[in-house]
RNA sequence: GACCCCGUAGCUCAGCAGGAUAGAGCAACAGAUUCCUAAUCUGUAGGUCACAGGUUCGAAUCCUGUCGGGGUCGCCA
């Protein structure tokens, strides 16, 4: 349960009787009067801004409105305090039983806790990774692959109903380049010199690969064709190559894709044309010039009649091509078609996760969506801004031309999965993000996933410990369900239950604004409230969680220690991160 | 030239749907270790939230403009 929709319906409740009796107008709008933690805990427990939106609408002083709901919030059997703060705050204290009989629910949900039905079972599709095949994935795929996957797991546990989706994008002329450059490289394991690869081919060594395993299937069948005749067989055998590592890099990062759609599939099934046809019965199409670039040369620039789409009547800055010269559609033309098959199939809600240099997409595909969907889908997409790459404070050097990119195989295999996701969740995927080899491992307080993991260690060395001063009694979630938590009185004890109490809410916001990284962010703060306890317990032993001769005392702070394991774990699991039980040098 | 993202403490970054005195970590300074893992913790200091207007009872947050950094800009995907 999220603890502040609690009182949050409790609210809404105050208001409409106070509606209904006449002490407020009726029918006064009160979606803005929300109950949320203050920002200062010594404010209280849960505060609300409802007098002051209300003020307005209702015509009257929000100090006279705080007093009314003030006088009503008296008689909840939860509350302590209630006070008026500043312009018009109401301040909720809340009893200290009330936060500790959610911990008991806490502990009945075990890793569940946090679980939402905020989204209703409503689906929705989240798009990531979808790189191109033409090569393993690099060091700078995983950070989309990462907020994409984290996203639709938050989703997931937010009570959505998520379908993880990749897009191959297997039409089109780089995957031509990715055929010739394997036949090149079949005719080398057949024997032959090739020479330095030629402008316009993939140098990389990668495709060597490729080219033995054609030529041990099928031998030399292939040498002296024309291109027309080995093309679509080669170009289809190295997709499906390429995309066999894509799948396994993959699942080396826990990422497990639902649905694999493929883009030729699309266009062969003809769905491009058909959406055109519509989008030309609707006049939303036109042949048209578009003007030149301004900050590029103009040497390469002629002016050329192109099939345009009406970008501009659903909020794009200019119109935009969906055909090329020769007469094929362009990229965007078979991505309106891909949308609106994800539209078809029951998605409304779509999410794509893009890389940075596709910035100057998003209006038009927004666009796109719109139009095509009558305005029923809603896209969002997710930009991923640039990773850079140091070690020990230094870039590591890549080169795409020379072959040299860092694979994100090289990256899992040098720090491994788990701190690899969770670093790319330290930061907003709109926030570039300095992934340094060195740093990321390093066991010290700046370095978040060790902070975080750490903290988990820990709670799991307590109840070990206390497992065996306790002759194996039941430490599990659902045993301390049910121990009595009065003794947990230390402001320390109790902001931490807090904290750990916030976590439901923490999903729901993250998953409402779509931001995965909030749950890294909220495992630290939950760390450094559990660290802090723990140095507590040093200075003024009394604190600390095994006390000998009070066994009452004792399984009550166990109960909380466990419920710390329990929501780190959660939260660890929403990221796609495995908790350690244990640390050692 | 246009569009998108960013600009918050010396450094790296959070800041939840506009809320109260803007928060962490690092670095600096002062402390805590016969003890459940000190790989940690406590405290001090550090701010014109780039700048200027606007909306609002209230703006780091929303709008407009300016400056600075990055990304992108027809026949690549």
């Amino acid at each position: 349960m999220n603890v502040f929709n609690h009182f949050q319906s409790k609210l809404n409740a105050e208001l409409e009787s106070l509606s209904s009796s006449g002490a407020l107008p009726a029918g006064i709008d009160a979606s803005r009067a929300v109950v949320e933690p203050p920002r200062d805990p010594s404010h209280g427990d849960i505060a609300t801004n409802a007098a002051m939106v209300l003020a307005k609408p209702a015509g009257m002083k929000p100090r006279d409105i705080a007093e009314m709901l003030a006088e009503r919030m008296r008689g909840w059997d939860e509350v302590t305090e209630v006070e008026i703060a500043g312009p018009g705050f109401i301040n909720l204290r809340i009893a200290d039983a009330f936060w500790r009989s959610a911990v008991a629910d806490l502990l009945k949900a075990g890793i569940a806790y946090g679980a939402s039905g905020m989204g209703k079972g409503r689906k929705v599709m989240v798009e990531y990774v979808s790189a191109n095949p033409t090569g393993p994935l690099h060091a700078a795929h995983a950070r989309g692959a990462i907020v994409g996957d984290a996203l639709a797991s938050l989703l997931a546990k937010a009570g959505f109903d998520v379908l993880r989706e990749y897009y191959i994008n297997d039409a089109g002329a780089q995957v031509d380049t990715v055929g010739r450059s394997t036949y090149l490289r079949y005719r080398e394991a057949l024997g032959e010199d090739i020479g330095t690869i030629p402008e316009g081919l993939y140098p990389g060594e990668y495709l060597k690969e490729v080219g033995e395993a054609l030529a041990k299937r099928d031998g030399d069948k292939w040498l002296g064709k024309e291109e027309n005749e080995w093309l679509p067989e080669i170009r289809a055998f190295a997709i499906s190559e390429i995309m066999g590592w894509i799948k396994e890099d993959l699942g080396l990062l826990g990422v497990d894709m639902a649905v694999y759609s493929s883009e030729k599939a699309l266009v062969e099934a003809g769905a491009v044309d058909a959406v055109m046809e519509t989008l030309e019965g609707r006049d939303l199409l036109y042949t048209g010039v578009l003007e030149p670039p301004k900050g590029k040369k103009p040497d390469d620039w002629e002016p050329r009649p192109q099939r345009l789409f009406k970008a501009t009547e659903f909020g794009d800055d200019v119109d935009r091509p969906i055909q090329k010269s020769d007469g094929t559609w362009t990229y965007f033309a078979n991505d309106i078609a891909y949308h609106l098959d994800k539209y078809r199939r029951g998605y409304a809600d779509m999410i794509d996760v893009w890389g940075a240099d596709h910035g100057g997409y998003v209006k038009r595909m927004k666009a796109a969506v719109k139009a095509v969907t009558g305005g029923e889908g809603d896209l969002d997409v997710k930009l991923c801004q640039l990773v850079h790459l140091m070690d020990g404070g230094k870039p590591v050097k890549m080169s795409k031309r020379a072959g040299t990119f860092v694979t994100m195989r090289d990256v899992i295999d040098s720090v491994g999965k788990d701190v690899l996701r969770f670093i790319m969740l330290t930061r907003r995927n709109d926030q570039t993000l300095e992934f340094d080899f060195k740093k990321v491992t390093e066991q010290s307080r700046e370095n978040p996933v060790f902070y975080v993991q750490y903290a988990h260690a820990r709670c799991h060395s307590v109840l070990r410990h206390a497992e065996e001063a306790l002759n194996g009694a039941d430490l599990s979630g659902t045993a301390l369900a049910s121990v009595v938590l009065d003794r947990l009185t230390d402001p320390a004890e109790l902001g931490l239950m807090k904290l750990l109490l916030a976590w439901p809410r923490t999903v729901e916001s993250a998953a409402e604004a779509h931001e995965p990284h909030r749950i890294a962010f909220y495992l630290g703060d939950v760390a450094a409230a559990f660290h802090g306890l723990w140095n507590k317990g040093k200075e003024d032993t009394t604190l600390r969680f095994l006390v000998d001769e009070d066994s009452e005392l004792t399984m009550a702070r166990l109960a909380l220690v466990r419920a710390t394991q329990t929501v780190i774990a959660s939260g660890l699991d929403v990221i796609g991160v495995e908790p350690v039980e244990e640390l050692r040098a």
